[in-house]
DNA sequence: TATGAATGAGTTTTCATTCAT
DNA sequence: GATGAATGAAAACTCATTCAT
């Protein structure tokens, strides 16, 4: 029972810090703000984490990790490695604009903190380039596609989804990211068609 | 040549604090740095910009004017609305590795800074969108290639790009950019080509 | 033990604050200062007040109330509105002299502090000027005095006093306010005795 | 020609000064409000005043033997000394009333600049309080009135008009002093008259 | 004499972190 | 484990004063 308490509070701390975080950026988010959101204390946020650069990285790490961890899930029970990418795209896309906080977190806010922070982005946008050159990579093996250089694909892919969600997210206007998701899409399958007509 | 000792310190006051953002990031970077760097004083810095935030501002005007206007420039002797569109990615790609300072600042160190700064990255991510809009859009006009919505995939094009350039400044290797300009830009091609009809 | 720690602080930068402030003027004081002399830190200033402003503007608050309230009490079992009156003199008079800093504090230093405490200086000055007035009232609804204008009266009154205490704050030479007293007490009788009557 | 000049430049700095002081008081009057508002340039500034503080104290200097020499004047056709004692009151009052500014300067931003400035306001009252003094003296030597402690009176004189035209000052209302002279003079005249006698 | 750009010590305020309870 | 008062090292910004022109 101890036990679960603890893991309360520390729950607590770390959606909190989700929130304020994602609404003020690193800076000028406070320990203090954590802490009166969290509907705990100074003194918990201390005993649970070491410092408020921590639990940035903490938070970073396990969004990296869920949002990794859905988009596979939901490519799964697609077949076909070309069926797979497809559904990457939609996933990703849907993925980022349902949970948006942790979007505007890992995309916006964890950037420009300066050098001491450049290998945790370095990493982030990593992961979900592998996930991409992954699935490209078995669409090469497969044949479905020619070959192309797949970790600057990945990430040229990784840069375009990035840059619409970041342009919607910083607009004034907010217009809805279902319109942009079929032309994106659309884009993103035609870069990789080896040339004109044979791709299939 | 008050005048001109006037400008010259205004100068060496915008070059230092383009080096010390560039090097620090924003929140890191202090008005005593920049003071120190530009072999100034931090009267200086004040009697030329009302605050810490303007200047980054400015900066930040400046150098999209700059970039922007380089671009133009670079494509203007092309002919054809394709030949340009290919000049513009190459130039882009070019100008912004040359000027890399420049473009951490813009791309990396702007991002993040809280909501005070969200209209400031979104309109100079906005401007270098509708320049490479403004060529797609003439390509279109010209039967060069199939319509498309041009702004999305503008959008996606500077993120591709973005990313790329991004992910090489904050690798650890550094590996040269050049290897990445030509797989970049036949993706961005094929992404736009009419000819790529047939893809499923 | 907690609620009293907190309570003692508190206090220790208030006593701390009443000392800076009427020993180097609002200005002069640092908040630097104050918490040297409180012995506690710049922190905990900050932790109890929100600014160096809103410190002095407490103290001087809470002065005027513990002012008013000694006077007030000092007349209580006086009866006979001229005896009040002649008390009321007195205890002023005396209480300035006891409490030296708070009178420099609330005299001297919270003059001239700029437009932004002129409505507090002004209050300060009215809520004595009121009180002198209430028992000059008194003395002529009593029929001990012939009608006067009584809020000038109790202005020029306190003016009065507030000069010969000021001058003597002032004075290098800082002759004993005792035997300014009966002078002043006479005087201030005489201004307001419908014939030379019976002030002895 | 050149000296006119010189002393052309001087007064605009005064009177800028006068303007700029006893709009914002002392410590808010920044250096480059004076000479800007004197459309000079800080570098007269310093030609004409070795400091902030020392053209304060000239100008305070200079106020106070203006405003005397205006009420010694104003006494001058006056003969009698009782005479002279209301004149000497209407003309105060007139005269303060008038100059409002220098009032301002003198009575509420000249108090409360710390012990810096002790001495110099100590020196203003008095000079106010001897003059008031003098003529009291006279009126006693004279045979107008009973003997009393002269420079008491005067004090308490200077301070019951001081406060009354403070309070004015500082009032948000702003009534009309000239309501204000009649009570305050009959006060003060009470306040030395042996018996009520004839005033007036 | 006058100008105004430059200087830099000084000030308030902030806020991550500590620690006694 | 949790609390929140206390700490003090920063850091942005101010402004009287200087001085080259």
């Amino acid at each position: 029972m101890r036990k679960k308490d603890k893991e309360t509070t520390r729950k607590k701390i770390l959606d909190a810090a989700m929130d304020v975080f994602s609404d003020k950026g690193y800076n000028d988010a406070l320990v203090d703000d954590i802490a009166k959101q969290s509907d705990t204390s100074k003194g918990a946020f201390y005993f649970h984490f070491p410092s408020k650069k921590a639990i940035f990285q903490a938070l970073l790490t396990s969004l990296v990790r869920h949002l990794i961890d859905d988009v596979e899930q939901a490519i799964e029970h697609h077949h076909g490695a070309l069926d797979k990418i497809e559904a990457a795209i939609d996933t990703v896309l849907a993925t980022f604009t349902k949970h948006e906080k942790a979007t505007r977190l890992l995309l916006v806010e964890a950037t420009g903190l300066g050098k001491a922070f450049d290998r945790e982005i370095h990493q982030a946008h990593e992961q979900f380039a592998r996930l991409i050159a992954k699935h490209l990579q078995a669409a090469i093996d497969d044949g479905s596609i020619e070959p192309i250089p797949v970790m600057v694909t990945a990430y040229a892919w990784f840069g375009a989804i990035y840059e619409v969600l970041f342009m919607t997210l910083l607009s004034p206007e907010r217009q809805s990211l279902d319109a942009l998701t079929k032309p994106l899409r659309d884009l993103l399958l035609r870069s990789i068609a080896k040339t004109s007509s044979t791709n299939h």
